[in-house]
DNA sequence: TCAATTTATTTGTAAATGCAAATAATTACA
DNA sequence: TGTAATTATTTGCATTTACAAATAAATTGA
């Protein structure tokens, strides 16, 4: 075990890496991607998300999520509206075509979150949860000061 | 907290992607990417890997690792060598511009390490790592089932 | 109220990515 | 020993990705 075994990025990287691969290629037939995955689970977790709400959820860069979004409308996974709140805005929602691709989608993926967790204690797979919330909340310290607003 | 905040391959790439893009954005002005620290890190573990083995060790898919190994052979970060015990392999090295590069990504790397680790407790580090070991390790289960050999 | 600034999304463009096929060398075994 | 199967890497090519700039709308404050 090298010193590579110890780093915490290295490790994650290659977990998340593997889980993602693997998931991937079991969704390719099902005409589905890893990223149409994550923007249907954002949607079906809440409808109507806003392009630069589904980016953060998704940890998909904005305009790679237009352009993905582009391919998912032209599938008729999902539609644009306009924000009638803000115009500036666009809202994405999940067609029926796109919900129906997400139920056959969940039981996959709870499948994987069985799978990458058996042989885990109930309280050991929270701990691991509760720790990666703490791991993404920590990079607050070294995010991009922004100007604060109010 | 929604569906997603319990689902772990969500909170895995979230985790996993933050750490990555502000490690990037870190080491751009260095000349140096995510992908190449990944690259050099493998070789500062063990020097003279097989493009195989880099790729397993930083999971880039083989074909994009040639790739992005041609750009740093053009930087003289690493150098390809014919494997003497095997003409089809080949074996990366570092070069001593390569070696400088790494030495100066170590710190950055061990910062990253401590910042998103910070508030945790020496055991809950350690446990945590067991934990995406493991997860790494139960996606054995998934893998295409290769034909055996010996 | 209106000009300047900020915020939300999209577009331009070059680079990175990944699957499949091609190439090259080794190993297995008839 | 020589031919088929396997293994390691690279190449072809279409897609995905991300930075920066452009566009469009809302907000701020003089």
């Amino acid at each position: 075990m090298g010193p590579l075994d110890g780093y915490l990025p290295y490790l994650l990287n290659r977990a998340g890496a593997r889980i993602a691969t693997a998931f991937s290629e079991e969704v390719r037939p099902l005409g589905a991607t890893l990223q149409t995955w994550r923007v249907l689970a954002a949607l079906h977790e809440r409808d109507g998300r806003r392009m630069g709400d589904l980016s953060e959820t998704t940890s998909i860069e904005v305009s790679t999520l237009t352009r993905l979004v582009d391919g998912m409308e032209k599938k008729a996974l999902v539609a644009r509206r306009r924000d009638a709140a803000d115009a500036r805005a666009v809202t994405l929602h999940a067609t029926p075509a796109g919900r129906r691709l997400t139920q056959r989608l969940l039981p996959i993926a709870e499948r994987y979150e069985a799978v990458s967790l058996r042989g885990f204690e109930a309280r050991e797979a929270e701990a691991l949860k509760v720790a990666l919330r703490r791991l993404y909340a920590n990079m607050d310290a070294l995010e991009k000061p922004r100007r604060q607003r109010g």
